[in-house]
DNA sequence: ATGACGTCTTGTAGACGA
């Protein structure tokens, strides 16, 4: 199974890149983050065209999360929104299971300044992550999204800038620590212990070519996904090209 | 560098993102 995530920062604006990576890696499941869809105005038709069933939460000009499968394995038992979210009307989590594996696509709260109101939304939507997580556990469950918290200071490109800002704080990494102590393991460090593996760039001054990003998308997986993962990667190149998003997927093979 | 860039809006300037 290849699974998927990608913060696409507006489906409309990249629905054709999101057409072209369906094209390209055909994977079994597609995490979508930032769709920022309104109800209805989702882009079904040009899925069901490109062989893919999509289930999203959608709410408008923010946020808007989806799960999209190959036809032939639709998504099923579809969940919108997080128990005990304290924004229920943003679209941040949509849950989907596709061939036996629940999934999970989700987009924390950016969070803006640690003395911001939105940062105590962030840190609670975390906790209820964690909450969901452990009320998912038993059954193989892929948890994957935009985390907006880069796990420790070797996912981001200068920690010493970031300090006294959002993504990088104790509160926010003891929550995802919370979220980890679960059980779910963190594919791509699972499987690469040294490289940055950035997942998200800055539009400005050039960062994606400079190499100056951060690793805050991620796919946790309950122990037996985990123990069959074969390879988790990020694909660049959809971070370069005509208008790209400023996150880059991140694939994950489970064999 | 207090910006840079991109997307959205009962839009054309301001909010938001990270």
């Amino acid at each position: 199974m290849l699974l998927a995530t990608w913060n696409v920062n507006s489906l409309r604006a990249r629905l054709p890149r999101v057409l072209e990576f369906l094209e390209t890696h055909r994977p079994d499941v597609l995490c979508l983050q930032e769709t920022k869809t309104a109800p209805g105005d989702f882009p079904h038709d040009e899925l069901t065209e490109a062989g893919y069933v999509a289930v999203d939460h959608s709410t408008g000009r923010w946020a808007g999360v989806a799960i999209l499968a190959p036809a032939a394995e639709p998504p099923r038992d579809v969940v919108r929104g997080l128990p005990g979210e304290a924004r229920p009307d943003e679209a941040r989590w949509v849950e989907a299971t596709v061939a036996r594996t629940r999934v999970v696509s989700l987009y924390v709260p950016n969070g803006r300044a640690l003395d911001s109101p939105a940062f105590d939304d962030k840190l609670s939507f975390l906790e209820a992550v964690a909450t969901r997580a452990a009320a998912l556990a038993g059954p193989p469950l892929a948890v994957a999204g935009d985390f907006n918290v880069a796990p420790s200071d070797a996912d981001v490109y200068d920690p010493a800038l970031f300090t006294g800002t959002t993504h990088t704080s104790d509160d926010e990494r003891a929550l995802l620590d919370a979220v980890l102590g679960t059980g779910l393991v963190d594919a791509y460090r699972r499987l690469d212990a040294v490289s940055p593996g950035f997942t998200w760039w800055d539009y400005r001054a050039g960062h994606f070519h400079k190499g100056l990003g951060m690793r805050i998308d991620l796919t946790l997986l309950s122990p037996e996904l985990a123990a069959r993962c074969r390879r988790c990667g990020i694909d660049r190149s959809f971070r370069k090209g005509p208008r790209p998003s400023d996150h880059a997927p991140l694939l994950t093979e489970l064999g």
